[in-house]
RNA sequence: GGUCCCAUCGUCUAGUGGCCUAGGACAUCACCCUCUCAAGGUGGAGGCACGGGUUCAAAUCCCGUUGGGACUGCCA
């Protein structure tokens, strides 16, 4: 006895969804669990917005999730031959019509208050195939189609409710109904696993599956289904690719670790065992049942997906840390040059070397690897960006910080021990001189070196940056006070 | 409009008739720690949509109401 049979089948029609890579996800997880097979097929028969580049983008994007199939990547496409013989199968043992009825007709002869969808005008027409026909599914007018579906229980749809839909168009092409449950069947899918807008139309795939069923010689069971909440945004829509921030490559853009994304994604409809929400895939693969997944819409809450992706970077050795970064740090994309002009001090620009050293001082302090650069860049400038308003607050306007600005300098600039408690103690003296706590006395220098108020530490950061430069800005920041 | 789905703190959820005075996490507030900012610690505020049943007992089961959502294409 084998395990499940699960597919995951997005179209490449733009950039990757979040609510594709939750629904790539939970499949899975399910075949991981249940030692199942996981499927990839890219449904391209859409000719009107299928692109190749974005086929590319699903390979790039599953990768980083780290979902890898274990079947496929298959093509849609790549299955023409097979959907045709389902289809003229079908047609053959009387389940399919043709049809030339044109959207306006069928919206002229609908009669108020009449039940939506095609009113099966060209049933008993006898229509043969032409340019003008498309191929109509034959739906029963008695009795219900009953979805098995393992989250929400049994879901019953009046078969006369069901229209006649289109099946295979008057190109020739077949429509998705038909070329998904081919496939399905002939991949031998067992559990279809995917998001609940599709819930509507899983009877008329089980239909289908069923006319497939008695015009070929093979009885392939009809698939358990497993229809997943939505995912919504805080107006409890459905992510919409137009208004809201669902493209996955953007997380990863910002520097969301992929770890952190899966582990938060899992949490949207489902939740591990016990009190702890940051889980190691194992424990999710594990851990994780379709019986227990949410029956109600979850928002994307990307203040969560934050602190989760916090969680994660602070649980990386230094090491990881700054493997992690260096791709947001790198000189290519920071754009991080020296000036033109020749400043009066040693000149900086990005240095591996004195990041390595640097990168433990802010792991802590980030949530997501994009903030990296805006918290060390003042190492790597010849100047540092200057908070202007911090920087009036705590210098310009202050006799006392310009005061302590001086004492600095001149004590730095005869210190034989440039190491940070040492640099501390002088910081401290001078704030005890002029009667200030440490954390007044430190702040225009803070200001000076980094040009913020925030940062990482000062003194292990005036260690890094060496005395040459530490004394240059802060005799810059006096010159630009006066 | 029709069909279907859904309903526990602002958000994600635990809860499967008594263990619930409803637990955790994010967010939020206060305090502590502290060279700033974070991180961390402690504590607070905050929820079973409503109305009927069933039952000795209901967040949990049933019905209804209200509210939200999805679908309703010769797209997938």
């Amino acid at each position: 006895m084998s395990g499940p049979r699960v597919r995951f089948c997005p179209s490449p029609t733009g950039f990757f969804h979040v609510g594709s890579a939750r629904t790539a996800l939970f499949n899975w997880l399910f075949a991981r669990q249940q030692d199942g097979v996981f499927i990839l097929r890219i449904e391209d028969t859409d000719e009107t917005r299928d692109r190749e580049e974005y086929v590319e983008v699903i390979y790039e994007a599953m990768a980083w999730l780290g979902l890898s199939p274990d079947e496929g990547p298959t093509r849609q496409s790549d299955n023409f031959a097979a959907h045709q013989v389902a289809a003229n199968a079908l047609l053959e043992h009387g389940f399919l019509y043709y049809c030339d009825c044109t959207p306006a007709e069928i919206e002229a002869r609908k009669a108020p208050g009449a039940p939506p969808g095609y009113d099966g005008f060209c049933r008993d027409r006898g229509l043969s195939r032409s340019a003008t026909t498309a191929l109509r599914f034959r739906t029963p007018r008695e009795g219900v189609t009953v979805v098995h579906d393992l989250i929400r229980g049994d879901v019953e749809f009046a078969n006369n409710l069901i229209d006649d839909f289109v099946v295979v168009r008057s190109s020739g092409g077949v429509l998705y109904a038909l070329a998904n449950s081919a496939d399905d069947r002939n991949d031998r899918v067992t559990h279809v696993v995917r998001g609940e807008e599709h819930l509507a139309n899983a009877p008329k795939q089980i239909m289908l599956w069923e006319a497939m069923n008695a015009s070929s010689d093979d009885e392939v069971p009809i698939p358990l289904f497993a229809h997943l909440p939505l995912l919504v945004n805080e107006q409890r829509k459905k992510l919409s690719k137009r208004r809201d921030p669902v493209s996955t490559e953007l997380y990863r853009n910002e520097g969301y670790l992929s770890s952190a994304f899966v582990n938060y994604l899992a949490l949207l409809g489902w939740s591990p065992r016990g009190d702890e929400e940051i889980v190691p895939l194992s424990t999710l693969i594990a851990q994780f049942r379709l019986e227990d997944v949410s029956h109600s819409p979850a928002f994307f809450d990307v203040k969560k997906l934050r602190h989760t992706n916090g969680e994660y970077l602070r649980a990386l050795s230094p090491g990881e840390f700054l493997a992690a970064s260096a791709p947001w740090v790198d000189p290519w994309h920071t754009n991080w040059q020296p000036s033109d002009r020749e400043p009066s001090w040693q000149k900086h620009q990005f240095s591996p070397e004195l990041f390595a050293e640097v990168a433990p001082l802010v792991q802590e302090r980030v949530a997501v690897l994009g903030e990296v650069p805006a918290m060390v860049e003042f190492f790597f400038l010849d100047e540092p960006r200057y908070d202007e308003a911090a920087f009036a607050k705590v210098i310009t306007n202050d006799p006392v910080g310009q005061a302590i600005l001086d004492g600095a300098i001149a004590r730095y600039e005869v210190l034989d021990d440039w190491h940070a408690p040492v640099l501390h103690d002088v910081v401290q003296q001078l704030g005890d001189e002029h009667g200030i706590a440490l954390r007044k006395a430190q702040a225009p220098i803070r200001c000076a070196i980094t040009g913020s108020l925030i940062g990482p530490p000062l003194f292990e950061s005036l260690h890094y940056l060496g005395r040459a430069t530490t004394l240059a800005r802060l005799r810059l920041a006096l010159a630009r006070s006066a």
